[in-house]
DNA sequence: AAATTATATCGTAATATTGCAATATATAAA
DNA sequence: TTTATATATTGCAATATTACGATATAATTT
């Protein structure tokens, strides 16, 4: 097939995948390193930093949005993006979780 | 295409990429609420959790362990999987680091 | 208004992923 | 050793993802 049956998972259980399909991609991991990095984060930075081409960034930046861990808002005839802080906590909120929980669970 | 530009970006970069990736289905991410929640972890258990067929459950163990998220071990005819800390320790560091940076770098 | 600059969308080819039935393998029990 | 149990592998159809050229849109400058 190649569909997820997303129905018979929980909500929290999609959202969780749905936030790692979103980061499962080293230009998007770059993405975001590199809007961590830099003060300015202008999507035309993003196309000269990275080795794709300006639409295949372009969709990677909408995946990004789509998926909440990024926004952006236009600046003049340029695009600001930047990271959101709440989304990305859902996600170093469940790692961390996993960890304090992991060690108690060890069984092999 | 369809194929990523691996090449192209660093070996930490590609690593948390294809962690993400394992992560990136609701199944794989109720296979490890599951591992964490219980005390014994055999495969057979998932199978009778989840409403998904064997063979796909075997598949997706696989991919999980391919990604060194967990590891299995083989405990008379049944085989005992549970998470890999070490492997998910990375992860929980990298969200960590950017929750810490993140606020500090708000521009829009 | 025309040209320039910045980003998005469309269309498409190549490849990857998802899920399962059928089948294989491997250990345990009878 | 035959049978049962547990997990893995194979093969396949449906769908998703990746990347990019061509083109569209939208604001800015000239």
């Amino acid at each position: 097939m190649g569909v997820t049956k997303t129905d018979f998972f929980t909500a929290k259980q999609n959202q969780l995948a749905n936030l790692a399909k979103a980061l499962a991609n080293p230009a998007r991991i770059a993405i975001i390193e590199h809007l961590l990095k830099v003060d300015s984060c202008i999507c035309g930075e993003i196309v000269t930093e990275l080795p794709l081409a300006q639409p295949t960034i372009s969709q990677h930046l909408k995946e990004l949005k789509n998926a909440g861990i990024i926004q952006g808002t236009i600046e003049g005839k340029s695009i600001c993006y930047c990271l959101n802080a709440d989304t990305l906590q859902i996600l170093q909120t469940f790692f961390s979780k996993i960890i304090t929980k992991v060690d108690k669970n060890k069984c092999c």
